[in-house]
Order: structure tokens, then C-alpha cells, then sequence
DNA sequence: CGCAGAATTGATACATCTCAAGCTGGGTGG
DNA sequence: CCACCCAGCTTGAGATGTATCAATTCTGCG
């Protein structure tokens, strides 16, 4: 793949990497053919802004791959992330022009794109991606709604230990848990987006991790690569129910 | 209406006062009528729990009249409330058995209940229900990033305006504003379950209303009635941009 | 009237922010 | 090939906003 990434290629629904979590998971193949139609794809690079809030945007999208965040800043420039787009995930809102909130790319980023208006006749005449919409969008609910116990209660020793704990819960669902039990992953956030994440200071976030580090909670090298030794240990510093553990 | 409320009479779905805005706004009179056969309503005192987080819960339901709310407890017993439902807002999700939260009634309160699985059916065969649903769920989801705005970056005063602003609002746009400007209305929470919202103690709470009670932003008579004089000024206090103003 | 829950107010402690100074690693140009 | 540079990060010292602990004082209600 070329310097250009996806939006060169052709790829077809059929060997999309993301075709059974995203909003055309449950399509039939005739239903698929309808939005391979109108589907393109489009690349951004890292810290690119895709839009503006209060932007109009003309189009809603599958994240393909990489990672994109949803920020609400305010008129004197304090900024809270209210949105982690990750591989699957669903940009716009059908029925919605003007966007709420800044899209930025915080890694290179492929977008499998569809015109609104095409896309919201499909959302009528398609019970199958109505339904798989509202379940991604009730998911999303979910996770906000953790993410709010979160900003609201928990100390900042806490926020970072649920951040890591979050993003390597993920990455371990993916590409597996090293056979020692340890966890392996990189971090996607610069430490000013993860203050921006946990509504905190970039200091803060540093001193955290710095903690944590410290104590023998994680291991680090350079400024992403994350090692967890003991993920029960970590999960003990989120100040969650420890039950759930690494797969729940 | 006796002692019981609403559950001891039988109200018509075309009666309902939530009728045009709740998960059956866009039914038509037979897909009504499927709703009206496994529809049953439930009372429930103010501060009764309806559900612990972790139960079961065998139903979904409409908000018909009164308040409630979602929290999240921790064991340590810190409190973060992460939804507010008001009348036309629905409780539960399809397809999950377990609730995530406790939910309470702050009010006297009264659901428009559904058992799970005759719900669950209606929906797979109610494009309706379920479009009427996404767009609930997606107008919750704004709702959510907004709170957590608040959450992650606000002041407690900014905190304190901003849910005053966000009742206030909600009441004027039902009772329809005095004619000389004021906007008056009761707040239907206590201190308590207002720094559960806003991720306050209940004395950070109480000295941020006495300030803006002392500066004139707002009045108070009793606990709960509130006259705000001034609404715009009001939102300068909230930190979010000026413009839209009452109505936006 | 009197009581219990709800709210206010005060004094102090502490977590996080703010401001400021250095560090580190990867890339670039001389 | 090395010196420099710069963004990203770390660390420190002090300021500040909110929490905590502890009395009172209201308010609504039986």
C-alpha cells in the first residue's frame, strides 16, 4: 500500500476488515451491494482535523482503521475529548448536518465514507442497518456513561489506571495476551489527549503514569509502549469492582 | 386520581399525555394498538429504587410522568449519576437482561411498562419502534457528551449554571416563560442528588447556588423554587458559548 | 409544636492546577 | 557524522479550588 493508504485501493465489502462489527455487519449481500455503491474511502494523517464543530459535514463514515477522537473545546481553549473512534466505530449522525464536535485523526486514519443523503435512504429501507446502528449507538451510550463515573468521581491516580486498563482490555481482545499473562500494547494518545480524555492536565497525567511506573503497576518504554505485568493489579488501581477482570 | 396514580386507571395510548414524543410517537394506530394489548403501568414513590445495578430487570418502560435517575456506585460509596429521565424518556435496553445502573425515582413517578421479550419481538417487527429508538437513544448520546463537558472541565459555579440553565430551559420550553422575562421553575433534585450529577459534594453544591443567589443570578424561595431574572446572564455563568440562549 | 431530613456555613486539609525549568529522542541540515 | 532543534514529556515549587469535618440553621410535615 502506497503512501496514499486505502483511499488508492479498491477494497470490496467482502474483505473489509471491519465488515462484521461496523454498521453493515448484519447486511445480506444484496444490502451490501446497495452501499459498496455508494461507499469511498478517504485518509487522513495524524493530528488532521476532519471536522470542525459546527461544520457542516456531508457525509457519514465507518472508521477502517486507526484512531480519530470527538472534542468539545470551549471559547477559552479548555477542551474535553467526549468521543475515542477506534477501528468499527460510526462517525455523523443520520438526520444531522451541522457536526456538534471537532473530529480529529490522531493516527493515520482510513474512513469508509457514504453521502448523507444516499445513506439516510438506505437507513429507511434497510431494517438491518437501522438496527445494527441502534445497538452500536446504545454501546456507545454505555461507554459514555462509564466515562462519566469516571470524569466525575474518580481520582487522577484512578483515571489513568482506567485509560490503560481500557485500551489494553481492547488491544488484548485483539491481538492476544502474551502467553506469561503479561499485557502488551501501545498507548493511542499523546499525554495532552489523555488529559483531554480524563479531564485532567497533561502534568497530572504525567505524574501518574509516572506513579504508577514507580510502583511497579506498569512498564514503559519510550512514551507509548505499555507493559502490565499483573492486569489484576492494575484493575485493583481503576477503583472499579475487581470481578470483571481481563475479559469481561 | 386516587392514592395509587395512574397505575389503578387505564389510560388509552391515544390519551397518553407522552404519546407524541415518546418510543411510540411515530406508531400508526395498528402497530398502536400491539403496544396497547402488553402495555401495564407501575407507580412509584419518591426515593423508591426501581432497580439495583446488577438485578434483573424483566421489562422496559416509557418515563409517563415524573422524574428518575441512573447512578453508578462505587464501593467505596462514591455516587455518579449518569442519566436523568424525564417523561417520554425510555429505561432499559433491548437485549440486555442486566441492569448496568441503579435506577431511582426522585419523584412520584409512573412507567408505561413492556415485558422484555414481547418488546424485543415488536421491535424486530416495528421499523418504527425502532427508528423512533435510534433517534432517542442518539438525542441521549448528545446529552451524555454534553454532561461530560461538564464533568471534565467546568468550574463548580459553571457546573451549578449549567444545571440550572439545563432545567430551566427545559421548563420554559413546557410552561412557557412569564411575560416580563423571568424564567421560573422547581428544581427536581435535591442538593445531594445535584452533586451526584455534577460530581460535587453537597457543600460545594449548597455555597455555589448561595453565590449566585447572593450576586443576583438567580433566586431562590424555599429549597427548590428558582426565578432566574436575567437568563442570559445566567449563561454567562455556564461557560458555553452565549448564542443560543433560551431557545437554541 | 416539634421533629427529622435537608440545607447552610465555617475552618482546615489536600488533590490537582499553574507556572517554570529541564530532559529525551528522533529528525534535519550543515 | 555530529550539532542542533523541537515536540513531547518529566519534574519541581507554589497557588488554588474543592473536599472534608463539624456545627448550626432552616423547612416541610405529622
Amino acid at each position: 500500500m502506497g503512501k496514499f493508504g486505502l483511499a488508492e485501493t479498491h477494497l470490496t465489502c467482502g474483505d473489509c476488515p471491519i465488515r462484521h462489527r461496523a454498521v453493515c455487519a448484519r447486511c445480506e449481500t444484496e444490502e451490501l451491494a446497495a452501499l459498496e455503491e455508494t461507499k469511498y474511502y478517504r485518509d487522513y494523517e495524524p493530528g488532521q482535523t476532519i471536522v470542525w464543530g459546527g461544520d457542516e459535514m456531508d457525509f457519514v463514515a465507518s472508521v477502517v482503521s486507526g484512531v480519530a477522537t470527538l472534542s468539545h473545546t470551549m471559547e477559552d481553549g479548555r477542551r474535553q475529548m467526549v468521543g475515542l473512534l477506534l477501528p468499527s466505530d460510526f462517525l455523523g449522525r443520520p438526520g444531522r448536518r451541522l457536526a456538534p464536535y471537532d473530529v480529529t485523526a490522531v493516527s493515520k486514519l482510513t474512513l469508509c465514507c457514504f453521502r448523507r443523503a444516499p445513506f439516510e435512504d438506505l437507513l429507511l429501507s434497510t431494517p438491518a442497518i437501522n438496527r445494527r446502528l441502534l445497538e452500536m449507538t446504545l454501546d456507545e451510550l454505555d461507554a459514555a456513561r462509564e466515562w462519566m463515573l469516571i470524569l466525575g468521581r474518580k481520582t487522577a491516580r484512578e483515571k489513568i489506571a482506567s485509560l490503560i486498563a481500557i485500551v489494553g482490555r481492547r488491544d488484548a481482545a485483539l491481538h492476544m495476551m502474551r502467553a506469561d499473562g503479561q499485557v502488551v500494547f501501545d498507548l493511542p494518545l499523546t499525554r495532552e489527549a489523555m488529559a483531554d480524555y480524563l479531564g485532567l492536565t497533561l502534568e497530572t497525567v504525567s505524574r501518574q503514569i509516572s506513579a504508577l511506573k514507580r510502583e511497579g503497576v506498569i512498564r514503559i518504554e519510550g512514551n507509548r509502549h505499555v507493559t502490565v505485568p499483573d492486569f489484576p493489579r492494575l484493575m485493583e488501581e481503576t477503583g472499579d469492582d475487581t470481578d470483571g477482570g481481563l475479559l469481561s
